[in-house]
DNA sequence: ACCTGAACACCGTTCAAGT
DNA sequence: ACCTGAACACCGTTCAAGT
C-alpha cells in the first residue's frame, strides 16, 4: 500500500510528469491509454484481472492477493500482469473503484433526505460485502469513475434536501467519514471486540454494528435538520 | 497486518490455547509474561523497541517499519527482536496502544458533554500526530491498557452527560466510528483529495478536515440532545 | 540460558531474451 | 510488437549453532 505523499510537495494534479496513482489526472490519462490499446492475444483483460483479484480477496483475504498468486490464478506469470497494471497498488485502486460501482443510486422520485439515507446505506452495503478489501480503501484518493459518480450524487442529495452549500458540503463529508468509519471498524478486527467487551463487562447490552450505524446516521441527520431547518 | 478471523470460529476469548493477538486474554497473559521475565543483558527493552518503531513510522512511514530495518536502527539483528515481540503484527499492536496512551483524559470538573467533546478531540489529536501509523489501527481489536482506559472514560462521559445506557452505548460507539473515520480518511490518501476536488470543480468551498470534524461532532451531539433531552 | 548468523520460503518489480 | 523466464533486491520468520 502506498504511503501518503510528502506534505509540502507541489500539488499532484498540476505537475507536468506522470500523475500520482489514483488522482484525477491519473484516471483520465488511464482512460486515454485504454482507448489507444490493441486487444491482447493472451485473453487477459483488465476486467478479468480485477474480478479474479476481488474473488481472491473475498475468499482468502487481502494478504493472499500477491501479484504472483494472482498470476497463478490466471494461469500466467507475474511479469505478464505488469502489461495490464503497473503495480500491485494500481490493482488495488482498480478493485476498489470496481466495488464502488456496485452502489445503486437512489430513485429520483425519493425526497432529498431519503436519497441521502439511501446512498449512505448503499455505500455501507457494498463495502460490507467485501470486508477484507477495506484496508485498501485508504490506498488512494477515491476519484475513480464510480467514486466520482457516488460523490456527485451524494452531494446533490444534500443540496436537494434543502441545505445551503456551506452546510451541505461539510455535512456530506462528515457523513461519508461516519459511514466509512463504521464500516471500517465494525468489519476489521479493530471494532470486532473493541470497547464492546468492556461494555459487556459493565453489564450493558452491546448493540450490533448495524444498530450503531442506524443510530449514528439518524442522530446526525436529526441534528442537521435541527441546526439548519429547511426554509419553510 | 493480520486478517480478520474466520467468521463462525469459536469466540477467541474463551478458547483454551494461545489467545489471538490483541484480544483481552492476550493482553493479560502478556502482562504475566512480562512480570516473570528477567532483565535482558543486551540493553534491548520493549519500550525502546516501541519508541524506535514509532519514530521510524513517523519519519519514514509504515512501510519502512520492517523487522530488519528496525533491528538495524537498534544495532542488532532481526532474530534478536523476536525475543521481545513474536511478530511484526504484535509490534504494531504495541505501538498503537502506546500512542493511545498519549490521550489526556478530561478534567473531572468539566460537564458531561464537555468531557465527551474533550475526549473525541484528544483521540483525534493523538492519532493525527502519527498519521502514518493509522493503517495499523485496524490490525487488532483496540483492547490494550490505554485503549481500555479511553473507552471506559468515553462511555462514562456519555452516561455522565445524562444519557441512559441504551442511548449512551450506541452514541459512544457511533462517535468513535465518526472520529476514527474522519482521522483515517482525512489523513490518508483516501481523503486527501477525495470528493473534494469534485466539489472545487463545482465551485463550492472546500472545508478543512478540522472543520468537517467540528461540524460533524457538533451536529451529532446536537442531534443526540435533541432526540434524547436530558431529564429536566 | 540467552543470543544470533544463516537459511527458508516468500514478496514486488524489472529486463533481457525469446517469439 | 508482444510476451515472459529468470533474476534482483527485498520481506517475515525460524532454528541450529554458538556463547
Amino acid at each position: 500500500m502506498s504511503e501518503a505523499s510528502v506534505p509540502g510537495a507541489p500539488s499532484l494534479e498540476t505537475v507536468g510528469g506522470d500523475p500520482e496513482l489514483g488522482v484525477q489526472r491519473w484516471w483520465s490519462e488511464r482512460e486515454q491509454r485504454l482507448l489507444r490499446r490493441r486487444p491482447r492475444v493472451d485473453g487477459l483483460t483488465i476486467e478479468r484481472i480485477i474480478l479474479t483479484a476481488l474473488a481472491l480477496v473475498d475468499v482468502e483475504g487481502l494478504e493472499a492477493l500477491t501479484v504472483r498468486r494472482l498470476a497463478d490464478e490466471l494461469s500466467t506469470g507475474s511479469a505478464s500482469l505488469y502489461r495490464h497494471v503497473s503495480s500491485r497498488d494500481e490493482l488495488l485502486v482498480l478493485v476498489v473503484d470496481h466495488v464502488l460501482g456496485e452502489i445503486v443510486l437512489p430513485d429520483v422520485g425519493l425526497s432529498g433526505r431519503a436519497k441521502v439515507e439511501w446512498l449512505s446505506k448503499e455505500l455501507r452495503r457494498v463495502l460490507i460485502a467485501h470486508p477484507r478489501l477495506l484496508p485498501a480503501l485508504t490506498a488512494s484518493p477515491l476519484l475513480g469513475p464510480s467514486a466520482v459518480r457516488g460523490a456527485q450524487n451524494g452531494l446533490g442529495n444534500m443540496l436537494e434536501a434543502g441545505f445551503a452549500p456551506a452546510v451541505a458540503v461539510p455535512a456530506y463529508l462528515a457523513m461519508i467519514d461516519f459511514v466509512l468509519g463504521t464500516v471500517y471498524f465494525d468489519t476489521s478486527r479493530a471494532g470486532q471486540n473493541s470497547s464492546t467487551l468492556l461494555i459487556n463487562g459493565d453489564g450493558f447490552d452491546r448493540p450490533s454494528a448495524a444498530e450503531v450505524f442506524e443510530f449514528g446516521l439518524r442522530t446526525f441527520l436529526d441534528g442537521l435538520t435541527h441546526r439548519f431547518p429547511p426554509p419553510q
